[in-house]
DNA sequence: CGCTGGATGTTGACACCGTGAACTTGCCAT
DNA sequence: ATGGCAAGTTCACGGTGTCAACATCCAGCG
């Protein structure tokens, strides 16, 4: 005998009583909890359709009321990543403490945001890989990730792909960037090309980490992020100004 | 009736009079390179065993006989594509002319290496995402691809992941920091972050091209890697020198 | 020259996977 | 209460990676 319906919402859902429209809880999120799990193991190609399900103690074609198909799922779970991504530039953005020379507290909080990154790509390097592994690889449809999407909310109810401030990692990044601006250590000319620059050089130097320079003993590591993070931004700042 | 194996010979085999040892030419490089024209249209993940005998017109376990399994070609692949893009830096090189500057000729020729990488991802980047994607991407054994592998001669017999000159396409790196250095532009300290750097630097932009920041006009793609190389460049080079 | 052994390729089978179609169940509004 | 629709199930199909057993062919030996 199998588990009844009702016996599995106790089982799934979050224990407290609360009201559930559907028959099992929440479906949708349990199985994009069940793919984050196995993205976090294995990456996004390990994102199993009937594994997840499996885990959730449902039938295989029972997420197909909740997903079209599998790349669904797996943006979904991509969606969730960027929001963890956001949450740990958020963590490195909360320990700037401000100096009084607001162009070096800028400069800082730049940063900050790349080592937010780098980190969260090194301790979630499944989460990461699928945070920004493109649904169909080669026929991305251009421009990053953005909420212009019709995707659920996340699950306390945040914005998809955002974090607990509710902006986006590009958004913190332009943020950053804009403070620059403010603070006159960056042209407002360059401020587009910069933020180029800044994403592609930390999720390159991501990669590297990730993959080549793997191995290495963290404070190596360490100890190369400040040296990559400080070669950024000495190239972005404007000439005259440090 | 199916190909008699000579008959499977004179289809796939290069036409010539090359002698053989085994019943198929050269199955190891035909399944290769099948396995290159999947990884071409449709990145790594659509590298699949059966399809590669399929196309070279064998049956679906004839390739373990040359392949432990199924990431053992994807790995031949990407060795492969390692070669295609260190002919793609050499390519990039091979335009450069001196100018009797020594110093701007060297990091004419980073900015070269640079421009190879960038060009061969855009061009090829099913091969470029072949050429970057680790064996279980997760358990990454740490180490980039080096040469120390056992792995079998290129089509030409050219070294395995190395372009026309011998060289792979970190050693082609490598060598424009070398120029560097004996210009005067480079640190000697400075060398291994700068490799990191750069390497990193390079590696996001490619991401961001194929990825988020696809679907710009080539040209302003062209604009982008210039201010992109720029930046490097002038991050790398010793302050005081430019 | 004929034989034989090992490398090479084939067939059959199994367990997975993604997905479609048809069926069943249970909740909600009428 | 009841009919309809959303949510979940079962059955089925083609495709994949991989193992085991079998067939074939070439090289090197007598």
């Amino acid at each position: 005998m199998k588990f009844t319906v009702s016996t599995l919402c106790l089982v799934t859902a979050p224990g407290a009583g609360r009201q559930q429209r559907y028959h099992h809880g929440d479906l949708h999120r349990a199985l994009v909890e069940a793919g984050t799990g196995l993205a976090r193991e294995g990456g996004p190609s390990a994102i199993v359709l009937r594994e997840a399900a499996r885990r959730v103690g449902v039938s295989a074609n029972a997420a197909y009321r909740h997903f079209s198909a599998l790349p669904d799922l797996v943006q979904a779970v991509a969606f969730d990543a960027l929001s963890a991504l956001a949450r740990s530039m958020e963590a490195e953005l909360a320990q700037c403490s401000p100096s009084g020379d607001a162009g070096r507290d800028a400069i800082g909080r730049l940063g900050a945001v790349g080592r937010g990154y780098i980190h969260f790509a090194l301790s979630e390097p499944g989460l990461f890989a699928t945070a920004f592994a493109p649904p169909k690889w080669t026929t991305y449809t251009g421009q990053a990730p953005t909420r212009s999407g019709n995707h659920a909310a996340r699950t306390d109810g945040g914005l998809p792909g955002a974090g607990d401030s509710g902006m986006m990692a590009n958004e913190l990044l332009g943020q950053a960037l804009d403070g620059m601006l403010d603070a006159g250590v960056l042209d407002a000319a360059d401020r587009d090309t910069a933020a180029t620059n800044a994403w592609g050089a930390v999720h390159g130097l991501s990669m590297l980490l990730l993959g080549p320079l793997a191995g290495q003993a963290p404070s190596a590591q360490e100890a190369l992020i400040d040296a990559y993070l400080d070669l950024i931004c000495r190239g972005l700042v404007t000439r005259k100004s440090i």
